[in-house]
DNA sequence: CGCAGGCACCACGTG
DNA sequence: GGTGCCTGCG
């Protein structure tokens, strides 16, 4: 193979780089932008600009790399290691929250926290703001702990401070009109609770090293010599806080400004926890010199697909200009699948699998079934079994947020940090060991009132339910627990409290098919424990021998479900939102749930853009796949155990896909509709109950013809007699009876229904 | 103080 | 369909 004449002699590793790919690997020095898009070779030019930089002399140490998922994090390292070997692992490459918090630990002292902090989970959080509300006498019913959460962690990736934020009459008068006007008040209590508790959440771990590294000189001089080169991966999906600390290392007189962010603001779906195109746009302004090259061509998908992709994003006005293209033209058309119910649409998605495996051979990992939200995912799984695939759900209700999991990680973060009240109060009458509500509210209520966490009121002198042998029997096992932190390791420590607590039997004493399933699961962490005992982990040339169940603790913190036992990769089809889905590419891709409302999102129907960014994820969701892509919705769906009715997404409607059957809505005006798929001849459903209407002589009403007393055809559900029309003009909702139908009324929206009056 | 049963409310996405 | 809170009884 011909070298390229700018790559050095030796630099084989820079073989099959594309141009662009190639003349953004080679700049290494001074800031630049590279807008990649789906499929395009992002991954490939960091890993190997990374290693090109080592190979070049750069010291690995000095590197510092920031993803958004350990998963892209752990690939990215991997990469590098496959080109240059172990010096690899002295990379600084991680989340940006597991990189500051490892920064934060070092720094702790100087904003009056331990080196070894607790890291509340957004449902630590919660309990916590729970319990202010309470202690202020708030109605917990307006003041819930995902809103007010919500509403500190918008503050915080704007760098607004409790007291800030309280002396902004703009805000304070937003609050009020949002119902929350005591809101400033919880913010700052809940700052207060944490460093009392020494715990941070997800977002102080950005926002506190923000503040040290802005207050102490010698702070941010110390980690500016230390890195001499940056690296932003998934830029788009920043926000404010995480650029300025950024900005803080890279930016400053005498720079060097190497820094390389790599983004598509085509994928940006994180603007609902504050990342903002924002950023890029100032990146341009904030360094001058900056050169952007673009990533055009796909390699991943066929041509159809990035047809497709291309379609739909085109919708979107503001963007970055730039077509996505593949040299891979020839390709099978995007399937679609249209079925009554979300139970059909399971089945018939599952059934394609099937075909599809026999068919093309495909693998199980090789098949990806993504979602809109989590919850969809039962139905698929329910089908999945029953056909015997092996599969794996992404996401919901990870390992971690497992009960039994929690409760056993309270015991490890209360031996390892007493004074941390959340952990306490999950554990100290869980076994049962009669400590009652009553009880503890005093322990509670003493403790806030003299400023103390409840652990020291139980073992102070303070009055209390003092002598109460059930407290000190309590108090006296994890203080046993504690004593043996320093000698005994992780594996043994975690052992024996899981014995010792009570926990497992428990667990085991209820000897149902849940119970063991949770004793399986205890299990898993006592396994990952003692593999982390038993492995050496490099960081930083040195081999971590600090085995205790504290650095275990730091280490877990961060992970999510997603990190979980890699090692362990089966052949299973992977089950996922779209939103984890980011970065991952498959075969065959099944994008399920296109209806309006659900994807795109109800909640996105009143915000500014909303649209769009529902936009930007179908696109991420479509350029997933590689070969075969299917799309399904379902024209009824339940939730909350209710039956509710849905139409097609509007996103269908914006590519070029033939659906001319009964469910079909009316063609945009301008828009040509070519038919791609010999599977989507005209046909009837297969749908049992379906009534047949002959639809050669059914003209559609428009719809501001239909009234209530008015009497109907539907193709489907035949004729019928409107009761009642409720409703904005432009969204009006028809109540109709249908005798053939076999239900008593339906709720049609008029703007989609296709009725004939008579 | 513990437990069972009823019921309200619910869930967009992530580290 | 599940969870977590409330209530009332033992």
């Amino acid at each position: 193979m011909q070298l390229h004449p700018e790559i050095p002699a030796t630099a084989d590793y820079l073989e099959g780089l594309n141009d662009v790919q190639l003349k953004a690997v080679l700049h290494t020095d001074g800031p630049i932008l590279v807008v990649a898009g789906p499929g395009s070779g992002k991954t490939k030019v960091l890993t190997l600009k990374i290693a090109h930089l080592i190979r070049s002399g750069v010291n690995p140490r000095k590197i510092l790399a920031l993803t958004f998922t350990n998963k892209a994090a752990r690939e990215m390292k991997g990469r590098i290691e496959k080109v240059i070997g172990h010096d690899a692992n002295l990379v600084w490459a991680g989340t940006f929250h597991s990189i500051f918090a490892k920064i934060l630990r070092v720094e702790a002292s100087r904003i009056d926290f331990p080196p070894n902090f607790v890291i509340y989970d957004t449902d630590d959080a919660k309990s916590v703001i729970g319990k202010i509300v309470k202690d202020m006498g708030l109605d917990t019913k307006i003041y819930t702990g995902g809103a007010i959460l919500g509403r500190i962690s918008t503050a915080k990736s704007q760098i607004i401070t409790p007291e800030a934020y309280a002396n902004n009459p703009a805000f304070t008068m937003q609050d009020r009109q949002a119902n929350l006007p005591f809101f400033a008040d919880i913010y700052r209590t809940y700052m207060i609770r944490l460093k009392k508790a020494g715990a941070m959440d997800f977002d102080d771990l950005l926002y506190h090293l923000y503040f040290v590294l802005r207050d102490h000189d010698e702070v941010v001089m110390k980690y500016r010599n230390k890195f001499s080169h940056f690296l932003v991966d998934e830029f788009q999906d920043t926000n404010f806080l995480q650029y300025s600390i950024i900005k803080k290392l890279v930016k400053y007189i005498g720079s060097p400004n190497n820094i390389c962010a790599v983004g598509d603001d085509a994928q940006s779906i994180y603007a609902f926890r504050g990342a903002t195109i924002q950023n890029i746009l100032d990146f341009e302004h904030d360094f001058e010199n900056l050169t952007t090259y673009k990533l055009e061509q796909n390699y991943r998908s066929t041509g159809p697909i990035v047809k497709a992709a291309n379609e739909v994003i085109g919708y979107n006005r503001k963007q970055i200009r730039k077509v996505i293209w593949t040299q891979k033209q020839e390709g099978d058309e995007i399937q679609l699948i249209k079925a009554m119910t979300d139970s059909e649409e399971g089945k018939r998605v599952v059934d394609m699998i099937l075909e599809q495996k026999n068919r093309h051979h495909l693998r199980n990992s090789e098949i990806a079934i993504l979602y809109r939200t989590n919850s969809q995912s039962r139905i698929f799984e329910e089908f999945l079994r029953r056909y015997n695939f092996a599969y794996r759900v992404y996401g919901g209700t990870s390992f971690y947020q497992r009960k039994e999991i929690k409760d056993l990680l309270a015991y490890f973060k209360t031996v390892v940090n007493p004074s941390n009240d959340e952990s306490l109060l999950r554990i100290i009458n869980y076994p049962r060991r009669g400590i009652g509500d009553s009880t503890i509210d005093q322990i509670r209520s003493y403790a806030v009132e003299q400023e103390l966490s409840m652990w020291s009121v139980l073992t102070g002198d303070a009055l209390v339910s003092k002598g109460k042998k059930s407290l000190t029997d309590f108090t006296q096992m994890m203080e046993i627990f504690m004593k043996r932190e320093k000698d005994l390791n992780a594996f043994e420590l975690a052992s024996m409290i899981t014995r010792q607590s009570g926990l497992l039997e428990i667990l085991k004493g209820e000897n149902t098919m849940e119970s063991l399933a949770r004793v399986e699961n205890v299990n898993a962490m006592l396994d990952g424990i003692k593999e982390f005992v038993e492995n050496d982990v490099v960081e930083d040339e040195v081999i971590t021998v600090d085995k205790s169940l504290s650095t275990w603790l730091q280490s877990v913190s961060l992970l999510t479900d997603a990190d979980q036992s890699q090692a362990t990769e089966q052949e299973t089809i992977t089950l996922m939102s779209v939103h984890s889905a980011k970065g991952l590419e498959f075969k065959s891709v099944f994008v399920t749930g296109l209806e309006e409302k659900l994807f795109p999102s109800w909640m996105s129907y009143d915000v500014p853009d909303g649209i769009d960014e529902e936009r930007r994820l179908f696109y991420v969701a479509i350029t997933r796949a590689e070969s075969y892509l299917t799309l399904s919705y379902a024209n009824s769906r339940y939730k909350f155990g209710k039956l509710n009715y849905s139409d097609p997404s509007r996103f269908l409607d914006e590519m070029t896909i033939d659906r001319p059957d009964i469910m079909s809505r009316p063609q945009l005006p301008g828009q040509s509709r070519s038919t791609i798929s010999g599977l989507f001849k005209p046909q009837r459903l297969a749908v049992p109950n379906s009534i047949a209407v002959d639809g050669a002589n059914f003209t559609p009403s428009s719809s501001d013809k239909i009234l209530a007393g008015s009497r109907v055809l539907h193709l489907k559900f035949g004729e019928g007699l409107v009761k009642t029309v409720e409703g904005a003009t432009n969204n009006r909702i028809a109540t109709i009876e249908f005798p053939q139908s076999g239900e008593p009324e339906k709720r049609i929206m008029l703007k989609f229904a296709k009725l004939q009056v008579l």
